[in-house]
DNA sequence: CGGCCAATTGATTAAACTCAATCTGCGTGG
DNA sequence: CCACGCAGATTGAGTTTAATCAATTGGCCG
């Protein structure tokens, strides 16, 4: 990934998760890297299970996750729960607030979480001020986009192994991109409740899918992470397209 | 929807679908109209059934649709297919190409279709120049996150007359929105299978399940439309959520 | 040591899929 | 004008996948 001479050289590891993604992208200014950085000056905490988006409620802020894990999802009257995605250290949640006062979803802390408030009048200035800024959030949007018709591909036409397999590459890919795997162990917060809900499946039958891929030998489980055995073979079983999360553009 | 003694003085029926969907947001000048429209001059054609993005292929076109539906999908490895999202007049595809050289999905013309084909850098001005038309963007896409958030919602915990029904809903709510309805009758130019396709179904299913609708009465079905008879009734069924689509913010 | 949350397992039911025909409306060529 | 062909819709029958109901187990914290 950032093997480049340069980018070696430079000390990022104070940079906030955002600015790594971006750095990961373009090449940013010191002027602009300060201006990234001091939008996230304003730190607020969500308790584990705590809700910080709520679906028609008034919704004016965009939050950017510096650590922890958030799920996006939707509560249907009959009580039934679909999580949209996961938001990671660095993704932003509500980048298209403005003119829309109600949001459209809610959002909760997975793990204990630290977010950045940011007033979304801040986000037009970056517009007008930094092209290059705007450009790699734009890049982030259309990410988010990608993410999310995945996350449709493996609810509408994959089977429960392959979703299961889909989305573990998913966030493998995804951390990776942001330095936060160890290698091919990949973190799990998660509970089977929330993969069900994720993967439009029963608890039950995600447990038997996860059985399903130990006994492949495809995965190996642990307490709160989970090992990719044979990435290559788990991508072909699910039929997984990793172009869809490209880390390098331009 | 637009009762405002002003709007109905306005001579709007000559205004471009995305013009008029704008417009039923935000109170643009004549300047901004103008400048909308002629972003619109560069007209293509796509007969139907032909693609005009291709997933993985470079894709560094903006297209706003004219007339005509489009669809967006993805193919996977195994020859099935999901349809993501459907097009309507007024909708941008691609608005956030700039760093991203590939595209991330297919799309393709449902009907023969009208495209504006659109530098992106030109939208890049738009956010310099008409802080009230980004903002009308900036919406549009927050509108575009909704949409495939329900449809990942009625992929993971629908039933099939409920996905059934939860779609029609959303292209009747959507449709409304243009000016495209006449009253509780909905076009259909997609065959069974794209529904299929779109619902994650089979085929077959897909069949059945249109038929339990009619049978309780909820739809009429006719060679190229289908007539919803009891919107409250549906949308109950449905669960469907009106908000997401909230035609009216500020 | 309980109590609780999460994970696991078994047994049965229900939803949706697949395979295989058949039917229908419509355009085309004879 | 009608037979033919085709795409899309419809129906039947049997199979597969996943849901539901119902316990049981395992770990962890107070």
């Amino acid at each position: 990934m950032s093997s480049g001479l340069i980018a070696d050289l430079q000390p990022v590891e104070a940079a906030s998760a955002l600015v790594r993604k971006l750095g990961a992208l373009c090449l940013m200014s010191e002027e602009e890297i300060a201006f990234m950085e001091g939008l996230q000056n304003n730190v607020l905490e969500a308790e584990k299970g705590q809700d910080f988006i709520e679906d028609g409620a008034d919704f004016r802020t965009t939050f950017v996750v510096l650590n922890g894990w958030a799920i996006r999802y939707c509560l249907l009257p009959s009580g039934r729960r679909q999580i949209l995605s996961y938001a990671l250290p660095g993704d932003i949640l509500g980048l298209h607030v403005n003119f829309r006062a109600k949001a459209t979803y809610s959002a909760a802390a997975l793990t204990r979480v630290r977010l950045a408030a940011v007033d979304p009048r801040r986000m037009l200035e970056i517009s007008q001020k930094y092209p290059i800024l705007a450009a790699g959030l734009s890049w982030c949007t259309a990410r988010e986009f990608a993410i999310l018709g995945d996350q449709a591909v493996r609810l509408g036409r994959l089977g429960a192994q392959q979703r299961l397999a889909h989305l573990l590459l998913e966030l493998w890919h995804r951390l990776e991109l942001i330095g936060k795997n160890e290698g091919d162990l990949l973190d799990m917060p998660m509970t089977q409740t929330d993969l069900a809900d994720t993967l439009g499946l029963s608890l039950v039958h995600i447990n038997r899918s996860l059985m399903g891929l130990r006994k492949k030998g495809l995965v190996t489980l642990h307490r709160d992470s989970i090992r990719l055995n044979n990435i290559d073979a788990l991508s072909a079983m699910a039929e997984f397209n990793p172009e869809h999360l490209a880390e390098f553009s331009i």
